[in-house]
This record gives C-alpha cells, sequence and structure tokens, in this order.
DNA sequence: CCCGGATCCTGCTGGC
DNA sequence: TGCCAGCAGGATCCGG
C-alpha cells in the first residue's frame, strides 16, 4: 500500500495514540502475518513496557518500548494497514491491547505485510535511525534500507553517487530501497513527472548532480503528500481513524493515462517498466539530458 | 556482483 | 448475468 507519506500518516496516528501506553495484552490469529523468525515469547517481552518512539525510516515503522532490546517492527506490504479501536475485521492478523482500554490492529488483506520483532542494533553512521526517533539504534532488520529523502541524516551526494554507478532505469533505482527508501509506483512516476525525467532513462546517464536533484525532487512530493495525509483512492489506504488522505487529487502522473499534462496539455501515456504500471508524459517527460545543465 | 523477472496473496474490475 | 483474466501504493529471491 503505503509509500513513505501514507506510512508516516500511520505513524503519526500511531505515536498519538501510543506514547506513554503500556501494552497489556496482544493476540496473533494469522501465521504468516507474524514472521517465523518469531517466538511468541519476543512479544512476551514487550506486555507490561511503555511505548517509548513510534519511529519510520523510509516504508518501515517499528514501536520501541521502555527497557526492551528488540523493536516491534511493522511493514505493511501492499495492503496493510493498522487501525486503533476498529471493529474486528476478516483480515485481522493481530492485535495489541494498551492500558487505556485501546486495541490497535494489524489488518492486511494482501497478506505481503508483516509483524516481528526485531533486535536494535547501532546504526551504521551513529546517526539517529529515522523519524521519531533520536535514538541511534535501529531494528537489525531494517539496517538494510536506506535512509529516505525526508530523513535530514540522509548522505544526499553519497546516495547520488551510488546510483550513478547503476545502469537500470532511473525509476528502478528510485524503486530500489537500497539507495534511498520511501519511494514506491506511485511516487516514482511522480517524482519524474516533476523532475521531468523519463523513468526509462538509464541512472548511470544522468550524472550525480541531476541524480541529487530527483532525490530531492522526490523528498518534495512526499513531504506534500504527508501533508495532505497520504494518498487514498479506496478504504484500503486510510490512516489509524481510518480515514482516508486526500493526496491523490494532486497527482499529476499516475492513474492518469489518457488525461492531459498538467504542464504541456500532451496526454499521459500508461505504459509498463519493470513489470509495474508507468505514467508518463511523452512530451516534457525527456531522456534526462539537460544540454545546458550541470549534470555532467 | 549486477540485472531483470518471477513470486508470494486476496479481492475487485472490465471485457467477453 | 456470470465468469475469469488481469491488475493492485512491495520486497525478496533466483536464474542468467
Amino acid at each position: 500500500m503505503p509509500e513513505l507519506p501514507e506510512v508516516e500518516t500511520i505513524r503519526l496516528g500511531v505515536a498519538q495514540r501510543l506514547l506513554g501506553r503500556t501494552l497489556s495484552d496482544f493476540a496473533v490469529f494469522s501465521a504468516r502475518a507474524v514472521r517465523k523468525e518469531d517466538n511468541l515469547a519476543d512479544f512476551d517481552d514487550f506486555v507490561g513496557k511503555p511505548v517509548a518512539e513510534v519511529a519510520r525510516r523510509g516504508k518501515f515503522l517499528w514501536i520501541v518500548f521502555e527497557g526492551a532490546p528488540r523493536a516491534l517492527m511493522v511493514h505493511l506490504g501492499m495492503s496493510g494497514q493498522l487501525l486503533y479501536d476498529s471493529p474486528p475485521h476478516k483480515h485481522t492478523a493481530a492485535t495489541f491491547s494498551f492500558d487505556d482500554g485501546g486495541t490497535l490492529a494489524f489488518v492486511d488483506q494482501r497478506t505481503f505485510g508483516y509483524v516481528r520483532t526485531s533486535q536494535l542494533i547501532p546504526t551504521a553512521d551513529g546517526r539517529p535511525a529515522g523519524e521519531g526517533t533520536q535514538r541511534t539504534e535501529i531494528p537489525a532488520a531494517a539496517a538494510h534500507i536506506a535512509r529516505d529523502p525526508l530523513d535530514p541524516h540522509l548522505d544526499l551526494a553519497e546516495a547520488a553517487a551510488r546510483m550513478s554507478r547503476t545502469s537500470s532505469a532511473m525509476k528502478r533505482v528510485l524503486l530500489d530501497q537500497r539507495f534511498v527508501s520511501g519511494i514506491g509506483n506511485i511516487y516514482a512516476d511522480e517524482t519524474a513527472w516533476a523532475a521531468q525525467l523519463n523513468p526509462t532513462t538509464a541512472s548511470s546517464l544522468l550524472g550525480e548532480e541531476e541524480l541529487q536533484r530527483v532525490i530531492a525532487t522526490a523528498g518534495e512530493v512526499m513531504a506534500k503528500a504527508v501533508a495532505a495525509g497520504g494518498t487514498s483512492f479506496d478504504a484500503l489506504y486510510v490512516n489509524v481513524e481510518g480515514e482516508s488522505g486526500y493526496f491523490s487529487r494532486e497527482l499529476t502522473a499516475y492513474g492518469r493515462a489518457g488525461l492531459p499534462c498538467a504542464r504541456c496539455g500532451t496526454l499521459i501515456v500508461k505504459t509498463v517498466l519493470g513489470g509495474r504500471a508507468t505514467y508518463v508524459c511523452p512530451s516534457c517527460q525527456t531522456t534526462g539530458y539537460r544540454p545546458q545543465g550541470s549534470a555532467k
């Protein structure tokens, strides 16, 4: 489902509900939703401890309990939801109850998401792990995920340099969470449109400065989406309170096949890239060369 | 190592 | 009306 703006919207809601609350009980209804690396004793260790932080890096979310060496980590996959005090649902995979009587439910229709525990380990660069945390510790299971474009500790130059060394299509690189995280299929297309680049352009053709600009553009697009509460097309993509976000109204490329480009009026075309639907303006998203550009 | 494609699931939509 | 192929905001594994 959810890309960075949707996960951030959910994180804010979870933090508002749970910070300082003590876990009183939990229940698991779907074996698939809980990673096999875990045993229930790992979850048991959280019971009786208060929530200290609700953190996020890219699309990965985790809850730190006071005094617990492991974190409760959640990935929402394609259809995962975290809902607070929602009615029981056919696809409720796990629930977590707190001392105020409230319950956080993990609901996941397509079952690509999961809940697990993961040992907190030091971050590679010694800096705070992500949004919502000041700790320099990250769940080991998310340690391979790059910082995201909204992370003040992202090393922009380093990320761009690494991206310039791969020949894959620029959109594929944006979707690869090892370079920069948080971008999914919607925001990859929105970023390419905003940067006026054709998503099929080889990343290695863009040059480091241009790639820095692309990452910065992704950050701007996603920051606007966070401000709008994320992108919702349907009831599957809602915040912790079950409410939709409004960024779908501001989408400029994704899902707009046959509609005029907001910049030049040419009709947006739907293609396939890397097995994913891809929406592009064929006339103002050029190959990526900037003739007068500083990109080398 | 680097790349692209297949794969895991359920539910909804659109075309015949 | 009914059926079913195709598709969906993701991450990971595997073969070439």
